[in-house]
DNA sequence: CTGAAAGCGCTTACAG
DNA sequence: CTGAAAGCGCTTACAG
C-alpha cells in the first residue's frame, strides 16, 4: 500500500493535519518540523491521495476534453487543438480527460455530476451544438471551442473566420487577382452546422464583391478521388481564374499532389492561399501561404478562462464570446497579376 | 450542490447503504424498496460521487494514457492508437486521462501516486524507453504499445514488424521483383530507439536475401523538402529498381505528389508497398497497397490486458509481450514483372 | 431483507 | 506554532 498522510505524521512525529498544513502552506509551521515531514515525505515516497483530496476540497484538478472522431472529417486537423489544451491545462496545474464517448449525454453526466471534471472544454462546436443542452445542467463551468447560436452562459472562442476570409481576399486583390476560386469545406460540415464553414464563405462573398472580383465559390470534399475531382472540376470550369483559396483541411493537404497532376506550377500559374495553422502546415509540407487558423490561441484561451472561473466561481467576469484574429504568413505561394 | 447518497435515501425512506446496494447490486433489496430508491434517484438527479467511490473502492475507472508528441514527428500517426484505446477503455467502463506533459518522471509520479488511475498505457515505446523505470515502481498494472529491451514485469504489444516486411518482400518478390529500394523511418526514429524502425529492416534485409533480391535500404525523412529529396536520391541511384517499400508515416503521406513529380506511374512504372493502417491509408487517400499496421487491434489489446489485471490484480497470467499479426490489403499498386 | 457504524485519506474550522 | 475532531460522500463488514 501506498503511504498516507498518517503515515508521514507518525514518522514525522505530528499530527495529520499539521502534515497537510506543511504541504499546503495554509498556516505556519516552524522550519524545524517543516523538515522532519520533508523528510518523513521523501522517506515513504508519499504523495497525497487525489480521490481524498477532491473529497475533501470538492475539486479534482481534472478537466474534461469532449471530442469527436467524425466519420467524414480530417481526424489530423483536431489534434491542433488537443496539444495545446493539454499544455495550458498542464500549466495551470489541471490534468485532462479526454471523452471520446459517441454517447456524449452519458458521457457528460457520468463525467460532471459524478464530479470527475472541475471544467469542461468542448471541441468543434456546432451552430446548433447538442451538446449544449445538457451542458447547462452542470455545475461545472464550460467552455466551447467553436461557435454556437446559442452559446449564452458559456465562454466560447473560435477563429474570427470573417476577417480570416477578407485576409485571405484583400491580399489577392492587393496583388490585382480579378477571378478567385474559394473550395469551401465539405457539404457535411455545413449540413451539420460548422458555421466556420459558412463565416468564411459569406465574408469572402462579400468581400469580393466590395473588390469587384469574381469569386467562385465550390463545394469540397472530404476524401479522395471526390476531393480532387472538386478542385479538378473547378480549375476547368473558371480557366481564367487566377487565384484559389482552399478552405478545407483534406483538399489543402492533397493540393501539392493535385496540382502537380495537372502540370499548374504554383505561384507562376496560380496563386493558392490556404487557411491552416503552421503546425498543420509543417507536418503536411505545405508550401502555401496561408492565414493562420492558431489553434494554440484558442485552445489557451478557453482553458484560461475555465481555469478562471474554477478558481473563482463567482467573482468572475460575465461568460464572453471571443474571436481570435488570424494570423496570416507568406509563404510565397501567390504573386502579382495582369 | 449535488444530491447524495444520504438525499437519496431520505427521499426513499430508507439507510444509505441500502441506496448503495440498490446501485451496486451486491445484496437483494425487495421490489418494493428498489423501486422507491429508483423513484428518488430519477427524482434527485443523483449521481455517485467519483472521488468517494474512488476513495471508498480504491479504484478510479480511470486508465491513464501517456503520449509524447515528437517535435520531429509525424503526429497524425499518433492518433490512430489514440481512438482504439479510448473506445476500448469505454467499452470496459474506463474513462481515459490524456498525459502530454514533457516531464514524464512527474506525470507519472503524479498520476500514478496519488491513485488517479488504475492503469497506465504508454504509447509509441521505445527500446531503452527512460519511462519504464519510474513505471516499475507503481502499483499500477501497465501495458506498453511498442517494443522495450526491459519490458520485464509488463505486458506489451506490437506489431510483428519483422513479419510485417517478410509479407511485403514476399508480395514483390512473387510479383518477380528482383530489385527493390526500402525507404525506413528517419534517422532519429533509430536513435530514439524506436525497434520498429530496424526490426523491420533488418527483417526485409534477410528476406531480400533469401529470395535473391536486391534490396537498397534508404533513410528516410519526417518533413517536406527532405522527405521528398530522400526518395528522388532513392530512384536516381537505383533506376532498375521495380519496386518500392515505403516503412515512413510522413513519406507514404506525400508520395502521391513525389512521384507525380517525376512522372512516375504506379505500378506501371514503380510497385509500390506501404505500410500504415486502412484508417490512416482513408485520412490521406493513399492508393497503395499496404501491409496494414492494425492500430486498433493494439489499442484493444493492451487495454483489454489492463482491465484484466485491474479487475484481478493476482489471478492474471505472468506479463506477456505480444506481437500482432500484420494485415495486408491490395490496392492494385503492385504488378508482376520480368 | 435492512440498518447502524466504521473506514477510505484527505482538509479545515475549532481550541489551545 | 500545533493538535484533536468533524466532515467530504461513498462502501461494506457486522448485526439483526
Amino acid at each position: 500500500m501506498a503511504a498516507t498522510i498518517r503515515d508521514v505524521a507518525r514518522v514525522a512525529g505530528v499530527t495529520p493535519s499539521t502534515v497537510s498544513y506543511a504541504l499546503s502552506g495554509k498556516r505556519a509551521i516552524s522550519e524545524e518540523t517543516r523538515e522532519r515531514i520533508q523528510r518523513a515525505i521523501a522517506e515513504l515516497d508519499f504523495t497525497p491521495n487525489a480521490g481524498a483530496r477532491a473529497l475533501a476540497l470538492s475539486q479534482t484538478n481534472v478537466l474534461g476534453l469532449f471530442l469527436q472522431f467524425q466519420e467524414d472529417e480530417f481526424a489530423p486537423a483536431m489534434l491542433q487543438y488537443v496539444l495545446p489544451v493539454s499544455t495550458t491545462a498542464r500549466n495551470h496545474g489541471f490534468d485532462l480527460l479526454m471523452v471520446t464517448d459517441p454517447d456524449v449525454d452519458a458521457a457528460i453526466r457520468r463525467t460532471t455530476s459524478s464530479a470527475m471534471v472541475d471544467g469542461v472544454v468542448l471541441l468543434d462546436v456546432t451552430y446548433d451544438d447538442p451538446r449544449l443542452e445538457p451542458l447547462r445542467q452542470t455545475r461545472q463551468p464550460v467552455a466551447l471551442i467553436g461557435y454556437a447560436k446559442n452559446a449564452e452562459g458559456f465562454d466560447a472562442v473560435d477563429l474570427d473566420f470573417g476577417e480570416a476570409a477578407r485576409n485571405a481576399l484583400d491580399h489577392l486583390a492587393g496583388l490585382g487577382h480579378r477571378e478567385v476560386v474559394l473550395v469551401t469545406p465539405p457539404r457535411h460540415v455545413f449540413e451539420r452546422g460548422g458555421s466556420y464553414a459558412w463565416r468564411f464563405s459569406d465574408a469572402a462573398a462579400e468581400r469580393a464583391a466590395r473588390h469587384g472580383m469574381q469569386l467562385h465559390i465550390v463545394e469540397g470534399e472530404s476524401r479522395q478521388p471526390a476531393l480532387g475531382q472538386a478542385v479538378t472540376a473547378a480549375l476547368d470550369r473558371y480557366p481564367s481564374a487566377t487565384g484559389l483559396v482552399v478552405h478545407n483541411d483534406a483538399t489543402i493537404a492533397a493540393l501539392p499532389s493535385l496540382l502537380h497532376d495537372r502540370g499548374i506550377s504554383v505561384p507562376d500559374d496560380l496563386s493558392v492561399v490556404g487557411m491552416f495553422s503552421a503546425e498543420f502546415g509543417t507536418a503536411f509540407s505545405l508550401p502555401y501561404t496561408s492565414v493562420d487558423t492558431r489553434p494554440e490561441l484558442l485552445g489557451e484561451w478557453a482553458v484560461s478562462r475555465l481555469v478562471e472561473r474554477i478558481a473563482d466561481p463567482d467573482g468572475a467576469e460575465p461568460p464572453q464570446v471571443r474571436l481570435i484574429e488570424p494570423g496570416f504568413v507568406d509563404r510565397g505561394s501567390t504573386r502579382a497579376v495582369g
